[in-house]
RNA sequence: GGAGGAAUGGCCGAGUGGUUGAAGGCGGCGGUCUUGAAAACCGCAAGGCUCGCAAGGGUCUCGGGGGUUCGAAUCCCUCUUCCUCCGCCA
């Protein structure tokens, strides 16, 4: 959420950065509605003013044993007034509230301006695609062939956009998960948290999922409860309404959750193989720091993540995405895009955002200093795939294939498995 | 599921209708003292909204929401969370 006195004061520079992300009407409507409420506002606390001083007086003459009935006849009329004013306050706030809630973040000033990816910046790629001697095949045919993973199965148990895996392809899971907790926890210095798969709508718009975005998630049916679309939101909001302790920064979590996305609005859309599931498996890195200090732990939160690629040797490339492309509550954001050969394309597997204090509004998480500054401030919060496992998955599949329609395991991944590759038979070996 | 108890500022903890935005302690910051530090002593310190160029006002906030009252941290209702006991259960 943008702070509402400073979008108020800057309205047309917030007009010119927001250009590509939000219809300019919303801005004018704000505007308007805050002008009114404003007004209300003034005027009840006016009244109440009015209010305490005739209390005030009350106490007063009652204490030296005369009449007061005069003035709290008075105090009434005045407490009537209030309950009437008091009722278009709160609907002007709950409007401003609204529309406020709903306006995206400030894009960061190295932002490329631009209505959608093709205005994002290459900024730089490891590693080569594998020359493979025969035709890859992509995942889905790999994986079917190679028995790891089970499509009609788990369209005939829950439905489309799932899968079921099997024996190695389960196992490949698992060693991901723990491969990418073990680097980022023991390496990288972030702390392990196994946070409930379920949160409630306060955390949901702590995070910016709710109000605008209920429709891309899974709600518990006569709960309050939403299954989680990302880890990003129990482990930002682990810290919602607290005040942490400037000393105490940067925090680094990291947690390996499922991930449940209605994907509603992508029908068509990488309907094939793991790509795109109501849910999968992702490690998740988040980090709470101080402002001056954001946009370098993104650059390290990023690195951490790359680290994961390189060491399992995917060649990838790193884009900076432009305000049309980027997500909400992200004031700049890179994704690392791995190479598929099966698909002949580079694919989304990791996107690593600053947020600055557009979540830390929303969820208040505040931060108090040690020192002479005494203002307070909203922490930054940061997140990124640490990575998205299923899409690492279906990445060793298709880089890692061989002629025989064998899986050669990266090297980072064998004392995990205690096998070199999987067989043409789907058999760890 | 049943029966009780609790929720106050960064933390602990007083406070049952009228200068209580809130005692006291701890922690923090500034200072005195000291070569320096510690100790001791003195002092400063909540947040949101709003009016104002500013200085500075006003208002709201004692888990959330609602109510009673001229006036609520204090009384009533309700929700949430935590604790204790009983039951059930992985």
């Amino acid at each position: 959420m943008l702070d509402r006195g400073y979008l108020r004061h800057n309205v047309d520079e917030v007009r010119g950065r927001l250009v590509h992300r939000v219809d300019g009407g919303v801005l004018d409507e704000f505007i308007a509605t805050d002008a009114q409420r404003r007004a209300a506002v003034t005027e009840v606390q006016t009244l109440q003013s009015r209010r305490n001083r005739l209390s005030a007086r009350v106490a007063a003459v009652r204490r030296s044993g005369g009449d007061f009935s005069e003035i709290v006849r008075e105090a009434r009329a005045v407490h009537a007034q209030i309950r009437e004013r008091e009722d278009s306050v709160r609907s002007l706030s709950d409007q401003t509230d609204g529309i406020l809630s709903r306006i995206p973040n400030l894009p960061h000033s190295s932002v490329p301006l631009g209505p959608d990816e093709s205005a994002n910046e290459p900024v730089s790629a490891w590693g080569t695609p594998p020359a493979l001697p025969f035709e890859p095949k992509p995942h889905w045919d790999l994986g079917v062939d190679l028995g790891v993973v089970d499509f009609e199965r788990a369209a005939k148990l829950a439905g489309s956009r799932f899968a079921v895996y099997v024996g190695a392809g389960a196992k490949l899971e698992r060693a991901l998960m723990n491969f990418m907790l073990d680097v980022h926890t023991g390496e990288h210095g972030y702390t392990e948290i196994l946070p409930p798969f379920i949160a409630n709508s306060r955390s949901m718009f702590g995070t910016g999922q709710l109000p605008k975005f209920a429709h891309d998630l899974f709600k518990l049916e006569s709960t309050d409860y939403w299954l989680v679309p990302t880890a990003e939101v129990p482990l930002t909001n682990l810290y919602g309404g607290e005040m942490l302790a400037a000393d105490d920064l940067p925090i680094s979590l990291t947690a390996f959750t499922p991930c449940f996305r209605s994907e509603a609005g992508s029908y068509g859309r990488d309907v094939r193989g793991v790509i795109r599931q109501h849910q999968f498996q992702k490690v998740e890195l988040v980090k709470f720091c101080a402002p001056d200090s954001s946009y370098a732990e993104l650059e390290r939160l990023t690195a951490d993540a790359e680290e994961i690629l390189r060491r399992l040797g995917l060649p990838y490339r790193k884009v900076l995405l432009s305000s049309g492309d980027m997500g909400f509550s992200a004031a700049k954001t890179y994704d690392l895009e791995v190479w598929l050969p099966g698909l002949g394309e580079y694919k989304e597997i990791s996107s690593c955002s600053n947020f600055e204090d557009f979540q830390a509004r929303r969820a208040r998480i505040r931060l108090r200093h040690s020192g002479r500054r005494r203002r307070t401030e909203y922490v930054h919060t940061l997140n990124g795939s640490g990575l998205a496992i299923g899409r690492t998955w279906l990445a060793i599949l298709e880089n890692c294939q061989e002629a025989d329609g064998g899986v050669v395991l990266p090297e980072a991944l064998r004392g995990y498995l205690g096998a070199e590759r999987i067989t043409p038979a789907g058999d760890l070996a």
